[in-house]
DNA sequence: GCCGTTTTCGGCCCGACTGTTTTCAGTCG
């Protein structure tokens, strides 16, 4: 029996919601599964577990049937219900999905008419003119149809956050030298500070929206156009993604930000606060529900004065994901999000000694630069012998060498000796404590053995976080953004005891990690776990990726007190040494 | 299927664009 994870629960709701909608179901049922499945995604605590002891009850969006069916789900690895709907439909029923232009009521034509029930049979059907004859569709449907099944061959559909934020910033620079434009700016989840992205969405506030859209498509980024109207246009970069541009006045901008900005489930909620009050929300303005409503808010000229009218305080973009910063705002319990310029320093980074670009005291100098005060190094152990790990000689070697260094520069900025040492696949470490004990810090990471069933997993980790001398955890999950999933592991179980055992865990800030996932951190920082942001740098180039960590931090409500980083020389000797025996 | 200051039934967000239509349905965000 397949051990079901939140990852199953999600992909179970939404599949229900999929095939519901091609059997043409009330909508609204199909939105109660589309809005239970986001719900599970953005639950704070361990929904899993939650669901395996039936103690569902009382979240919201999650039912009586639904709270039923996750229940049966995470308990037994299957749920009849969704396996019965399944039968229904081809397994590829899904991909056609992922067509741009098609969409529930266009696919269940294409599989009643034409036995059409997945992507190759849409090829066959669309170029032999079957589709084109179809109620509804027509020559150039099927034409577009085919461009986009090429376009799904050839283009990713989901980016990492470092692939687009150069074109974000390039583009929105372009747009804001416009003459016509007021103000520009970045919406979407690349605002909220999504790890990876599908598109890129702008907004400009004009009084020539023609003139703007004109100009949005000429730049020789711009590979192609998607669509064209007076106030919208959508173009695919050479880069493959998509970008979207809204014109509005200056008067809507703050509405048209917010909306843009969403997420989907945070407008919603916005909206119905709005409702309360007797007006509507859209992406242009309030406007009263009736005739008996009390005025409509005036003067708003940005997004926090939309919240204020609502009796909130301003909620930052990294935190609208409808998972309750809304209530946190109406309540003053809204944290205040760690800044990039709080960083005081930064640990996990690696130097030529191991498999770096930049040597030690090239790395020391890029912080300085960069106005940190002291610089974190840990380079490989020996066991990651594919990264030129250190044995204990070339460790002792090294921290001779920082002790040297450290002589040099003096009191202002200080470099920390430490090793990012291999949790072996029995938990146990690469190096012997007495060794670890002469380092200043030490990241324990999983490099090898990513396959072990969750307990086995567990308790490797579990044991490391135990060890007097691990600091911290690295790259907690190990996942590589769209390209290798995270090891199984109970994450609230590592969380919990790493509280009890002053371990800190680390938010790995390269963008093909960014690990710990932000949707735990509320949990570690409830649980009192401190974070840790840092770079894993390779270069001095990779310095520059701490942005990423903070964006991460942000999205999992961590303030300045919770990332230890923040702490300055002096404050920060005593908690890294927190559990070190006397 | 979910929810409740409209409270156990009757609502549930809505506007832009496209293509197939001749006033609108489907898709997307």
């Amino acid at each position: 029996m397949p051990e079901a994870t939140r990852e199953t629960l999600i992909d179970a709701l939404e599949q229900i919601a999929t095939l519901l909608e091609l059997k043409g179901e009330n909508p609204f049922k199909i939105r109660a599964y589309r809005t239970g499945a986001e719900t599970v995604r953005t639950h704070p605590g361990d929904f899993l577990q939650l669901a395996r002891d039936n103690a569902l009850g009382g979240i919201k969006g999650i039912g009586e049937a639904l709270r039923d069916k996750l229940h049966l789900l995470a308990s037994t690895g299957t749920l009849p219900f969704l396996e019965n709907l399944k039968a229904e439909f081809p397994d590829t029923i899904f991909e056609l999905f992922d067509i741009s232009g098609l969409g529930a009521k266009k696919i269940a034509a294409l599989y009643a008419e034409l036995g059409v029930g997945s992507i190759a049979d849409l090829q066959k059907a669309c170029e032999s003119g079957e589709a084109a004859k179809l109620s509804g569709f027509g020559a150039k449907t099927a034409a577009k149809l085919l461009e986009a099944i090429q376009s799904r061959a050839t283009y990713a559909d989901t980016f990492r956050v470092d692939q687009v934020a150069p074109a974000a910033r390039e583009i929105l620079e372009y747009l804001r030298d416009h003459p016509d434009t007021s103000r520009a700016e970045v919406a979407g989840s690349f605002r909220r500070g999504k790890e990876t992205v599908h598109d890129l969405d702008f907004l400009v506030a004009t009084k020539h929206p023609e003139a703007i859209m004109e100009a949005f498509v000429i730049p020789p980024w711009v590979q192609s156009v998607i669509a064209s109207g007076p106030t919208k246009t959508s173009v695919r970069l050479h880069s493959g993604v998509q970008c979207d541009l809204r014109a509005v006045s200056n008067a809507e901008f703050p509405f048209a930000l917010a909306y843009f900005t969403g997420s989907k489930e945070h407008n919603i909620q916005l909206r119905a606060r709005a409702l309360k009050h007797g007006w509507t929300l859209n992406e242009y303005r309030f406007a009263p529900t009736g005739p008996d409503s009390p005025e409509v808010p005036e003067e708003i000229y940005d997004e926090a004065e939309i919240h204020r009218a609502l009796g909130l305080e301003f909620i930052d973009p990294a935190l609208r994901e409808g998972s309750g910063e809304i209530e946190a705002s109406e309540n003053n319990t809204l944290p205040r999000l760690v800044e990039l310029e709080n960083l005081r320093g930064t640990f996990h980074n690696h130097t030529t000694a191991s498999d770096g670009h930049a040597t030690l005291r090239q790395m020391a100098e890029a912080a300085m630069e960069l106005g940190l005060e002291y610089l974190g190094i840990a380079d490989h152990s020996k066991a990651s012998f594919q990264a030129n790990g250190l044995d204990e000689t070339r460790l002792r070697a090294q921290l001779e060498e920082i002790h040297a260094l450290n002589e040099e520069y003096g009191p202002d900025f200080r470099l920390f000796a430490g090793s990012e040492v291999d949790i072996l696949r029995d938990g146990s470490l690469d190096f012997p404590d007495e060794l670890l004990a002469e380092l200043d810090y030490v990241v324990a990471s999983v490099h090898n053995v990513f396959n072990l069933p969750e307990s086995e997993m567990t308790a490797r980790l579990l044991r490391a976080v135990e060890n007097p001398y691990v600091t911290m955890l690295g790259h907690l999950t190990g996942r590589l953004l769209l390209k290798r999933e995270s090891y199984a592991v109970n994450v609230p179980a590592i969380l919990e005891a790493c509280a009890a055992n002053n371990t800190m865990v680390e938010l790995n800030a390269n963008p093909w990690r960014l690990d710990m996932d932000w949707r735990w951190w509320r949990m570690a920082r409830e649980k009192g776990v401190r974070c840790a942001i840092n770079p894993d740098a390779h270069s001095v180039h990779g310095l520059q990726d701490l942005w990423y960590g903070v964006r991460t931090a942000r999205k999992g409500w961590l303030g300045r007190q919770d990332v230890v980083n923040c702490l300055p020389l002096g404050k920060i000797e005593a908690a890294l040494a927190i559990k070190r025996p006397r």
